[in-house]
DNA sequence: TTGTACGCGTTATCAG
DNA sequence: CTGATAACGCGTACAA
């Protein structure tokens, strides 16, 4: 059925490893022979068994990459630049979804691992114990996370929290709340130390830590009660979608965005741009972060040596919208506390 | 270094084809050396090389995905329930993401092809010449889209638009825009149509076609004030993301949703729930259908004779929100446009 | 019931 | 520069 070396051998009349060859090392192979197996090969529309080659080679082509929750845009986002860069670089991608279980996690590791070169795992759930015993089975990088020497792309967290804090300061604000996701997450652990840090360095701003909540909408409209009673006139959340539950949850309150209270996101998933008011949020380059995983794996297993980026942090921009404004008079406010 | 089906024959002092056998046909062996089989397998952590399995076998326990974009909801819902339903069915899944571009498109799928036992084609937009070329490569399935007789999945575009229409013929509505989506769209043309249809049905309401727009928050810019112009106090976009650049559209000009025009989106995305207003919208089982796009193509995968279900239609449920009310006085309206 | 032998399609080795 | 041969790990006729 299908065409393989042998056939393009016979119609080139050169045997099966000049084929093999002149396809893999073209300047191995006289130009005369070469041409004549490059022909055949495009006459017959041969394309190498990547399964018999990589039986051989051991290495596949292919990497995998494992996330937490497809649906959810910033994972979407980091997919669409780990499938955009693995495909320039001739890489096919496995793609599983945890759904967010890290015992799942671990097996979806394991599944994939005899197929791949490497696998992205994109804000694992798994614990630095597994992680590790992980890493020991096949070619790691991590995303949004540390976890041992495990080669990591990690975000500049205290970087975004610094602009965040600094945009709330000029625009008056003094008391500012943090909304922290789950206790478990590595990130919010950076996030909320990074915040406390802010609030130490600044004499004149008080930061008030809300505790966790759940990374989704649904978080965020039980934490919109929790901001207004703080009597915090600017708050910080620990990723978009529970910024999203604060505006939610606001406006059924009747509490107005930016006039009684500031609110700025994190991650400026491209839906941010679109709500209303448009949420101000501090931007992770979520593409790049993709492409940077399978850079930095790319890299490991192609040179088996210790390379020099073991841990690539990214930078981040704050984009402002309108759900930031100016500190008012938060008489208001208090009288809806 | 990993261990072979040679490795778990020595420690269990049998052949390496009773090991084979022991694993994939138990029956076939006797059942105290079928024990020592799979003790050693399992003592020594022994996993079958999948690469070799196919070799031999020509099937490969995979399945391709290629969609025009994984940032866009409808895709990420849809590639949620595929990885879903292949992961239960033990199969694992490539993921392409083709930018849009339908020249890309034919490029992956072939890339693939050689790699998977089938392929799941996400509202594909080559050409149906192209398409009918591709399913002659590989076992192919169409999801939101028809072409020739490749099997495939599909919504009900006609009822969905049945029920928007009466919905808005409910609310007092008697002019009804529809903004369009791509003309090459397969689901648009079915949409257009049905609107259309329903126009036909009923004698007192008037259907006007906007043309087309891009399916993004950018066509719905530029639809809304066609919108306006048209004197329809109702439109039904070509989908959510459009339906969402109407919205910001109208509030841009002042246009109060609903209270000046209604407006019904097409998917239900999950970002609908928690815009503001909330997005009236037609909703799609995004993630069933992914999930029956892989059972349709398991189907054909394990029963290479043409099994019953060439063609699945899935039901659609419209789900109204805020963006969506009675038509009030429209003098308002009229003196804006 | 179990073992032997072969072949899947490719790359690597080594002799020529 | 080229060709024969072995090997990757497994499944499967066929023989025992």
């Amino acid at each position: 059925m299908a065409v393989s070396a042998r056939d393009v051998a016979r119609v080139a009349g050169v045997s099966v490893s000049t084929v093999s060859r002149a396809l893999a090392r073209p300047h191995e192979v006289a130009p005369a022979t070469r041409v004549k197996v490059l022909e055949a090969a495009r006459g017959l529309g041969y394309t190498p068994n990547l399964a018999a080659r990589s039986l051989i080679t051991g290495r596949t082509g292919n990497i995998g990459l494992v996330v937490p929750d497809l649906e959810n845009p910033f994972f979407a986002s980091v997919t669409k630049g780990v499938q955009s860069r693995a495909r320039t670089a001739g890489y096919a991608v496995f793609i599983a979804d945890s759904d967010e279980d890290p015992t799942q996690e671990a097996e979806l590791v394991r599944n994939l691992a005899k197929q791949v070169d490497g696998m992205v795992l994109c804000s694992p759930r798994a614990t630095d114990a597994v992680l590790a015993e992980l890493a020991r089975e096949c070619v790691l990088v991590l995303v949004n996370r540390e976890s041992g020497d495990i080669p990591t792309v990690t975000i500049d967290n205290h970087e975004g929290t610094r602009q965040a804090v600094a945009h709330l300061l000029a625009l008056g604000h003094r008391r500012i709340a943090y909304a922290g996701g789950p206790t478990t997450s590595w990130s919010n652990r950076q996030r909320a130390a990074a915040v406390e840090a802010q609030g130490a360095l600044h004499g004149d701003l008080e930061v008030v830590n809300l505790g966790s909540f759940q990374p989704y909408v649904s978080g965020g409209i039980a934490a919109g009660d929790l901001v207004l009673a703080s009597g915090a006139t600017a708050v910080i959340a620990y990723n978009d979608l529970l910024a999203f539950g604060l505006l939610e949850r606001f406006r059924q309150r009747g509490v107005r965005v930016p006039d009684d209270v500031s609110v700025v996101g994190t991650d400026n998933i491209p839906v941010s741009a679109l709500t209303s008011p448009g949420l101000t949020s501090v931007g992770i380059p979520l593409v790049n972060t993709g492409r940077a995983g399978v850079d930095m794996l790319l890299h490991l297993v192609r040179d088996p040596s210790t390379p020099p980026t073991h841990h690539h942090d990214l930078t981040v921009q704050l984009v402002v919208r309108a759900s930031t404004g100016p500190h008012g008079g938060d008489v208001a406010l208090r009288q809806l506390a």
